[in-house]
RNA sequence: UCCGGCGUAGCUCAGUGGUAGAGCGAUCGGCUGUUAACCGAUUGGUCGUAAGUUCGAAUCUUACCGCCGGAGCCA
């Protein structure tokens, strides 16, 4: 007698009439007056439950089987056999059913066997791994993240484990967290009142990373093809559907390369990743298409069959300019300012109907690392739009050329100092490099329909709310 | 951070100045090779917190706390 996943006897992986061991938890009991009772068990390694029926032989069936309600955590060993109604082909006959863990006062257990709301999920965020919709969103996220480092490791990327912790103060994304030992009720002074933190852990401020990217640039122009997946902080008071203070980035950077480079690399990135989980998570896909996005499967389909459509920005503006005529936009369309959400998703949805790169946008909207072009006002930046969610990707070919990246920091405000090492690999064997961040909880989002970045990721970390 | 909305039973909500309600859940019973079953009964509340107006406040006012949506920032 074999301990099996309740995957893989729903997969049909093993032998009718086989002896088999489960472990998991009662999602649902059905009794029949007939003599027997019928236990949805369930272990998080499919999305539907395995049917058990025990029957009233069962020395325990009185005591115990008959008492048990939603999330018991049990142990069925008994026979693999054809199911003779309707729902499922098999089932096991229980030989034996232990309850490992009871449920204390199942009135109150949180996670009532019906339809919760999202917000009343995430007050429970210990608990709702153990819903429908959060399983599934598990597994596909796990299937994701399976598929970005495969598709890496199968093509000679090294996998670059960049700090978390960083001393950089000039990292320029946004707010970040400070990381410090001093007490906070007893601060160290200078002479002059500020703030010591000379005397701090590290000897001076430090925060949690905002991007990985300037240092798996350093590893970049070593290894050839690099790649982070990790943590990534944001201190942003940002309260929406789309932010959180602590979120999963997945950051290419590949040498010898200009930005269509970048741009091939986001393109067959995204429809590897895609298509590994159509292939993979059937069955949780079909629960978000029925339950929660009538359309993602479709939606994926088509994305994975598109060839990307590839647009200048100074076209792209001409384009948006041309549409203002007929379409109403909430805010106006100029060259040398950033595309509105609204415009991105009018190119990727009305214009071109397929997913679309833009390129080449106005150096003062970007940051100072993208390459200069030759024109001398815009800089080698791509942002992918994809239709039904805009921007999923932004990237950019880097200014290798270190007299340019000198004045675009200068230019930018920033301190040189600030960017000694950075500066150093544009001096020792620079090479023409890009690469794009891709925030890993958004693809999910994308991919499931499920609309709120919290509903992703296990423990979701937003301005006040770090519970868990 | 700004704008808007919302906090009533375990959950989802109704109740807009006069005895606190429904559905679901849970519990008990009935029925059924059942499928988030079905039928009946039972259970269930400091109406977010504090102060105020009033003979009387879930309901009106103020402050605070929390949540949701949109905007900005971005991934």
């Amino acid at each position: 007698m074999s301990d099996f996943m309740i995957r893989d006897l729903l997969a049909g992986k093993v032998a009718e009439g086989s002896q088999i061991t489960i472990k998991g938890w009662v999602r649902t009991r059905r009794d029949s007056k007939a003599g027997f009772s019928f236990v949805g068990v369930h272990d998080g390694s499919s999305f539907d439950p395995i049917q058990v029926l025990a029957e009233n032989t069962l020395p325990n069936y009185e005591s115990e089987i008959l008492k048990l309600t939603t999330a018991c955590a049990v142990i069925v060993k008994g026979e693999l056999v054809p199911s003779p109604a309707q729902g499922q082909a098999l089932e096991i006959k229980a030989t034996s059913v232990e309850v490992v863990g009871w449920v204390e006062e199942p009135d109150t257990y949180p996670m009532a066997p019906k339809r919760h709301s999202m917000e009343y999920l995430r007050e429970q965020a210990h608990l709702r791994p153990r819903t429908n919709i959060i399983g599934a969103v598990t597994r596909v996220r796990h299937t994701l993240a399976q598929a970005v480092h495969r598709y890496f490791d199968q093509r000679g990327f090294f996998w670059i484990h960049t700090p978390i912790i960083t001393a950089s103060d000039a990292e320029g994304a946004g707010a970040m967290f400070r990381v410090s030992t001093l007490d906070l009720a007893n601060l160290p002074r200078t002479q002059s009142g500020a703030v010591d933190f000379s005397q701090d852990f590290f000897g001076r401020e430090a925060h949690l990373t905002v991007s990985g990217q300037l240092n798996v640039e350093a590893y970049c122009l070593a290894m050839s093809k690099v790649y982070t997946f990790g943590p990534t902080f944001r201190a942003e008071n940002s309260n929406t559907s789309r932010h959180l203070a602590e979120f999963w980035m997945i950051e290419p950077e590949i040498a010898f390369a200009d930005l269509s480079a970048d741009a091939d690399l986001a393109e067959d990135f995204l429809k590897y990743i895609f298509t590994a989980l159509l292939d993979e998570r059937p069955d949780d896909m079909a629960f978000f298409n029925k339950f929660v996005d009538k359309g993602c499967i479709e939606r994926l389909e088509s994305f994975v069959k598109s060839s990307f459509e590839r647009v200048e920005y100074t076209e792209a503006v001409k384009i948006l300019e041309a549409a203002a005529k007929t379409q109403k936009f909430e805010f106006p369309v100029a060259w040398g300012t950033d595309l509105q959400s609204e415009h991105e998703r009018y190119l990727t949805e009305k214009h071109f109907k397929k997913p679309v790169v833009v390129m080449n946008y106005p150096k003062e909207i970007k940051a100072f690392y993208m390459r200069l072009n030759d024109d001398g006002r815009t800089v080698a930046a791509m942002d992918v739009l994809a239709p039904g969610i805009g921007e999923i990707i932004g990237g950019s070919q880097r200014e290798e050329r270190l007299d340019v990246l000198d004045a675009r920091i200068l230019e930018g405000g920033l301190e040189l100092e600030d960017y000694w090492w950075y500066r150093d690999l544009r001096r020792f064997g620079t090479v023409p490099h890009a690469g794009f961040g891709l925030g890993f909880e958004r693809t999910i989002n994308y991919a499931t329909g499920i609309e709120n970045i919290r509903d992703v990721i296990p423990f979701p970390r937003t301005p006040r709310n770090a519970d868990f």
